[in-house]
DNA sequence: CAGGATCCTTGAGGATACTG
DNA sequence: CAGTATCCTCAAGGATCCTG
């Protein structure tokens, strides 16, 4: 397995870093409460308290661990007011909005194949 | 809690039914294994074991769970030659085919700002 | 070959309490 | 209010074995 290394040249080396980094990537986004965070956030700027009542069922924790996540992946900016009591903002990035996107499409997505799904749960019911 | 039910009219019940049907296919289908089978389906017709191989880390608990999940919902269909050894493919349908233009687009997000990403990363690290 | 069934382990994720 | 830390539970998910 080591030897593994020494087979392709440097560029197939980066090529293969970029993918490993890109699965990362998409393993760190491709999950529900980060895409729910997401496509509540929009356009706006949220408080962490109005985004635990908008992300309907997420846990204290999850958007927490959801947010970090998506802070260190430069999706979101977090903003501290150093007020007390504490007020923290979070709003959507560049990258963040332009993946907000697809999220957009994958909604309406669901909501045009709502009809077809349910029929075919009914089928497979069976 | 009960009583709930007696509020708003038989419209709005419609309407939460349906949000909670379009929410459920969302946490159902915005999961890491869910789109990368999708993608890699693509316009292909592929084996249960091509596709084990295709999408690289997953097992076979979770390819067969997740094929079962996706066909459900019809977003593949499940077409069995009974041969023997048999023999099962697996395609996308056409409501399937529409989501995967969506993680295309996903993906195509993941490549374009992984150099952004990167940095954010390398700066969060501190 | 496809895939169910079973067992077993790990960690996701909830509840709670504490701090700045 | 926002966030961390701790504990605890249950289920996601891997490994393995068995069948048509």
């Amino acid at each position: 397995m080591v030897t593994k290394q020494f087979k392709g040249s440097p560029a197939d080396a980066d090529l293969r870093r970029a993918d490993s980094l890109a699965r990362e990537i998409f393993s760190d986004v491709a999950n529900k409460w980060a895409l729910l965070i997401i496509e509540a956030l929009g356009e706006r700027t949220l408080r962490f308290s109005e985004l635990r009542d908008e992300v309907e069922g997420v846990s204290h924790k999850m958007l927490t661990q959801n947010l970090r996540m998506l802070e260190r992946n430069g999706l979101v900016e977090r903003k501290v007011h150093p007020t007390v009591p504490p007020r923290v903002e979070y709003t959507l990035t560049e990258p963040g909005r332009a993946l907000r996107e697809t999220v957009d499409t994958m909604c309406d997505w669901t909501h045009r194949y709502l009809g077809h799904i349910e029929a075919s749960r009914r089928r497979f019911g069976a």
